[in-house]
RNA sequence: GGCCGGAUGGCAGAGUGGCUAUGCAGAGGACUGCAAAUCCUCGUACAGCGGUUCGAUUCCGCUUCCGGCCUCCA
């Protein structure tokens, strides 16, 4: 089935047609390890994993390289290690381990490599002496600079020409520029900051060089997708293209651009700066992972998504509902009689530019065949069970153990079942006060009931 | 100011030039001691104004409102 991707470049869906089958390649640009990741930071991660596994799916797992980088050369780290008075090496372990952890229990896969910035230095200061070399690049009082105006497709990206950047610049322009709209690829860096010899001086990158040097030497010149935020448009990708393109005499680098909408709260950007965020860590102390992404993919990627505990709680529910059908579906006992393939519709959605809200309305569609067939065709549950996990899968969801999913650890599931059995014993008494009762203690403690036919009691938590 | 997006039923959220999105919430029914769960049934929503068309929520234009980017940002 062909896979339209949404591409910046051409605004306009294409159908990806790969470099090469057997080895498609993408590029996502990661964190910057100084802070635990928002959630807003996750999203990307989310989004670009659910493309990793359709990807993954139509060209085999082998088929496909995945980059993410992780940014740990930046000011920002320099600031914030100062500030804590921690080592930049130990923020940056740190903060690093934190984001994989948080992503992992996202239920994002890791990605083929994930290389850092730091790893690098050499690539970069070779691609930049190349941009020097090629007569795209200069120095000045020690940093070295991109000259914008030496490529003639500056802003194609962004769809912004020279002019509407000067018009617009909210930025003092530092003096050695000449041009307002060049940017740094290299810059000293004083004894107290991290640094590497350079021919131009002892120095760290510029934050755009690092992804042009890395995912060239990662997935080579050119590739297939890169990705990233809405934000990152400009100036990062349209920096990135300027420095790939000069530096290989204008050979061909990414086919597709693809990048995802804001999440919001109350309407408004979730940033740092505004303050406005959560970061992931907390959060998964308040909901499984499943529930966010879930909650993450409940919107169109390229749309903005506003963040709220609502939408946490309907993919809470949502998930219950899917794991309450799966685990009734393997009481039944019946067995598989053809491979599990996922539903036609969330296929048809998902490769139609990644669209989840259609395929979880798929998947829906497919819990309703699950739940109808347990009420009137048991002996067919074990195989529609097996074609929503096999849907979830894609999407990174309901690979859980359905009884864990619904009773969690259950240290308490003996004293549980034992209410369980006071209540039914009341119930067969026909002492229904007793029984009621017994429930409402239950249900205090977060646990419902659902009586089934032929006498058993199922729970589950809340 | 320049450049992008967006506006769908109570809420969330897809999509389409004429035909049910989907989920939650809500109403009725089946089942149940009562519930819960599930199943069955139920809501003519597409910001406003023009235009194109036999027909527009869907295409075009304008207006209003909202959000984003314009070298910190996923």
């Amino acid at each position: 089935m062909p896979l339209t991707l949404y591409n910046t470049m051409s605004r306009r869906k294409e159908e990806l047609r790969p470099i090469d089958p057997r080895n498609v390649r993408m590029y996502v640009c990661g964190p910057t390890v100084y802070d635990f990741a928002h959630i807003g930071n996750a999203r990307p991660v989310v989004v670009f994993d659910v493309l990793f596994r359709l990807l993954r799916r139509e060209y085999g797992e082998a088929h496909v390289t995945y980059v993410r980088n992780i940014t740990d050369v930046e000011d920002k780290i320099n600031a914030a290690a100062k500030e804590r008075g921690e080592t930049i090496r130990d923020l940056t372990e740190r903060t690093a381990k934190a984001f994989r952890e948080d992503m992992a229990a996202l239920g994002a896969l890791p990605p083929t490599h994930e290389p850092r910035a730091t790893e690098h230095i050499p690539q970069m200061i070779a691609m930049i002496a190349t941009l020097i070399a090629r007569g795209h690049a200069y120095e000045a009082e020690g940093h070295v600079l991109f000259q914008i105006a030496t490529m003639k497709e500056y802003g194609r990206l962004s769809r912004r020409t020279l002019d509407e950047m000067i018009d617009g610049a909210r930025v003092e322009v530092a003096p050695y520029k000449r041009d307002p709209g060049d940017f740094v690829l290299w810059k000293p860096s004083p004894p107290d900051l991290p640094g590497w010899e350079s021919p131009w001086g002892r120095g760290r990158p510029g934050w755009h060089i690092e992804c042009s040097a890395m995912s060239e030497s990662l997935l080579g010149e050119h590739f297939d997708i890169h990705g990233g935020g809405l934000d990152l448009i400009f100036p990062h990708h349209e920096n990135e293209i300027a420095q790939s393109l000069c530096a290989h005499e204008g050979r061909p680098f990414v086919d597709i651009w693809m990048h995802n909408g804001f999440l919001t709260v109350s309407g408004e950007k979730m940033s740092k700066s505004l303050g406005n965020f959560v970061t992931v860590h907390e959060l998964l102390r308040e909901w499984p992972g499943e529930v966010i992404r879930l909650a993450l993919l409940s919107g169109h990627y390229r749309e903005p998504l506003d963040f709220s505990a609502e939408r946490l709680e309907q993919a809470k529910q949502m998930l219950d509902r899917f794991y309450r059908a799966i685990g009734e579906a393997a009481k039944t006992g019946t067995r598989l009689r053809h491979d599990d393939h996922e539903p036609a519709a969330v296929i048809a959605a998902l490769t139609d530019d990644l669209n989840t809200p259609l395929a979880l309305a798929g998947m829906h569609e497919a819990l309703h065949a699950l739940n109808a067939s347990l009420q009137r065709a048991p002996e067919e549950a074990a195989e529609k069970a097996a074609m929503l996990r096999a849907g979830g899968a894609l999407l990174g969801l309901l690979q859980q153990d359905p009884a864990r999913w619904l009773k969690g650890e259950a240290d308490d599931a003996a004293a549980i079942e034992d209410a369980i059995r006071r209540r039914n014993a009341a119930r067969k008494a026909k002492d229904f006060a007793l029984a009621d009762r017994i429930r409402a203690e239950l249900a205090g403690q977060g646990i419902v009931l659902e009586d089934k036919p032929g006498g058993k009691t199922e729970w589950r938590r809340a």
